[in-house]
DNA sequence: CTTTACGAACTT
DNA sequence: AAGTTCGTAAAG
């Protein structure tokens, strides 16, 4: 058997933690149950002897997801392979109708086709005993795998669509990505099982969590306290990490141990810090020092120092209604709202949403005025080079249209050309002249199958088998194009199987379509030129289907002028961008957020702007 | 400790 | 057969 398989035998790495099921008010939020696995102060202990074992083969049940022994339950490492779904004792004690099932037949073949009857074949039947690899199994309400990564259950879990935006997305091959980080997409991370670092990146979640999630911005105004700290990377809270985290401040960090949502999802790690907790570790180690520093103590000593101002700011408040009530959780505080002595919210620094509101109201007036005065104090560099940048932009995109309106009209003087010619007569006689001359002897190979051809035939073969091989390939993207005015560009030709649309040009493109039959008396016409360039007005006359010399004209013209033109639109298009990009810059700049978030420290002019001193 | 890369199992 | 995802080693 396999490591893997033998991997799954185990429980996984996160099981439920004696801590988590603690310190988890809710409990309930977790995949699993986390009443079977009780809590011993030494970690998880599993199966009917209650030990915490777990270098010897397992078994998972699918009713109560308990971990068994399998020399506790009788169960051999052999014989678990034939099972498919398996039930503990007390389950289907409670549950009678809980009923072992087996696999169709035996695994004999390896892994491989032991798998596959595990998620495909259905068949009933098999005296043989019991025994399942829990991680294989599917979740029976929703038909999600689970996996080590994977509860089966949560949001992300549940969801089938990758995003295509994050960097995991753009790794796959069907984003048209190299898959070197092989990853499945952010947004279907297990809330609770993957790992943290492959979950969607905090800066990504700001817009997508709204408010349960806040580290600059509205934390920074509505929080008074948070603003020392909101620098501190730990300090990111969800609601309820937030409530969390006031009662342990509340508890003068005694009582609680501070969970991160790290800690929360991996339990794993939590189990390490719950047994080894700073502050735990400290009053064994150095009983005296605990009596003479505050509770706050703390090992970051840059921390440390933080989070006693803010404790001394928050008695402060506390005093004003309770006359100094300490480290006890139910400690009432009054609310920051501007001239409000009401008590504040159980999770909250204010007693009411308005309240928080007022005061950073309050902030906006205070700090505003000022920052519009300083920012208006000095001109602004980025302005100027941002106007300056503008300006080139439009003298680009003027550039660009002009050459766009030439290639258009490039476009219908071809199409004239070709109608022309196309009204030529046939002259038989030049046709001999035309086809000899050759040695016909001599032979060049394919560049597409590397056959030897006859040069006179080779242009003909070489397009063909070009267009043969060609077509075999796909080359499309998931979006039809749409541009505006703009005539047979691309093929757009649907695949449903890919969902995507050919991005090849419409008249280059021997997927979709093919190169029409040419009747028995169609003239060449190809327009003759002396000299490679100089077009001498005539046209060549020879039967097209014998013509050799100028074999698909009008296709490669026609492509010609057609890719000039796409490269127009192309470059018309990333101008707009770049206008689009800078017009943002710009009213974004000392918009409200932005003064009230950032400022502009005025150094040294003559020391320190080493541009303007270039400039000079 | 995090990030990147990749072999290989798994899935379609 | 090709794409997806996991686990893990190496690099940073």
């Amino acid at each position: 058997m396999s490591e893997e398989v033998t991997g799954a035998q185990r429980p996984p790495e996160d099981a439920e933690g004696a801590v988590e099921v603690e310190q988890r008010g809710e409990g309930g939020a977790r995949a699993g149950g986390d009443h079977v696995t009780m809590e011993t102060p030494a970690g998880p202990v599993y199966c009917v002897c209650r030990k915490p074992d777990i270098n010897c083969f397992m078994i998972g049940c699918d009713c109560c997801t308990e971990w068994f022994h399998g020399n506790c339950i009788g169960v051999s490492e052999k014989t678990a392979k034939t099972i498919r779904v398996w039930y503990c004792v007390s389950c289907r004690d409670k549950n009678p109708m809980l009923e072992i099932k087996y696999r169709s037949k035996k695994p004999k073949d390896g892994k491989k086709a032991e798998l596959q009857s595990e998620y495909k074949t259905d068949g009933e039947g098999g005296s043989s005993p019991q025994a399942h690899m829990m991680d294989q199994r599917q979740s029976s309400q929703a038909n999600i795998k689970r996996s080590a990564r994977m509860c089966g259950e949560c949001v992300a879990c549940l969801r089938t669509e990758d995003c295509g935006q994050c960097d995991f997305c753009k790794d796959m091959k069907k984003f048209g990505g190299p898959s070197k980080i092989r990853q499945k997409c952010r947004t279907r991370q297990c809330e609770l099982r993957a790992r943290k670092m492959l979950r969607v990146k905090d800066e990504e979640m700001i817009g997508s969590r709204s408010r349960s999630r806040c580290k600059r911005g509205a934390g920074l105004y509505l929080d008074d306290d948070d603003e020392e700290e909101d620098d501190d990377e730990e300090e990111v809270f969800s609601e309820s990490e937030l409530e969390l985290y006031e009662q342990y401040k509340a508890a003068g960090y005694k009582d609680l141990v501070w969970r991160s949502e790290e800690e929360e999802e991996e339990p794993d790690a939590l189990r390490k810090k719950a047994v080894k907790v700073k502050h735990v570790k400290r009053r064994e180690k150095k009983p005296e020092k605990k009596k003479l520093a505050p509770p706050t103590e703390d090992v970051k000593p840059r921390r440390h120092k933080v989070k006693q101002r803010h404790r001394e700011r928050v008695r402060h408040s506390e005093r004003a209604v309770e006359g100094g009530a300490k480290d006890g959780g139910g400690a009432i505080r009054q609310c920051l709202g501007p001239g409000c002595v009401e008590p504040a919210r159980n999770s909250s620094k204010y007693c009411s949403d308005n309240c928080g509101m007022k005061l950073a109201a309050n902030r906006i007036y205070e700090i505003v005025p000022q920052r519009i005065q300083q920012w208006q104090q000095s001109p602004c560099v980025a302005e100027e080079m941002g106007r300056r940048q503008l300006e080139r932009i439009r003298k680009e995109q003027q550039a660009a249209r002009l050459r766009l309106t030439l290639m258009e009209k490039r476009f219908h003087e071809l199409e004239g050309i070709i109608s022309n010619a196309k009204l030529q007569q046939v002259q038989q006689h030049e046709e001999v002249a035309e086809g000899d001359g050759d040695d016909t002897d001599l032979q060049i190979f394919c560049v597409s199958c590397s056959h030897p051809v006859n040069p006179k035939v080779a242009l003909r073969h070489m397009e063909r088998c070009y267009a043969k091989y060609e077509s075999q390939t796909s080359f499309g993207s998931m979006y039809p194009t749409r541009i505006e005015g703009a005539t047979r560009l691309f093929c757009d030709v649907y695949n449903p199987h890919s969902k995507t649309y050919c991005k090849r040009l419409q008249v280059l493109c021997p997927e979709h379509s093919r190169d029409p039959k040419i009747p028995a008396d169609e003239v060449c016409g190809c327009p003759l030129v002396r000299d490679v360039f100089e077009p001498t007005g005539e046209f060549c006359r020879v039967s097209k289907r014998k013509c050799n010399k100028h074999y698909c004209w009008e296709k490669l013209r026609r492509a010609e002028v057609d890719l000039e033109r796409v490269r127009v639109w192309y470059k018309l298009d990333e101008l707009f961008e770049q206008e689009r990009n800078l017009r943002t810059a710009m009213t974004n700049r000392a918009g409200l957020l932005a003064l009230m978030l950032h400022q502009t420290i005025q150094h040294d002019p003559v020391t320190t702007d080493l541009r303007s001193l270039k400039e000079r």
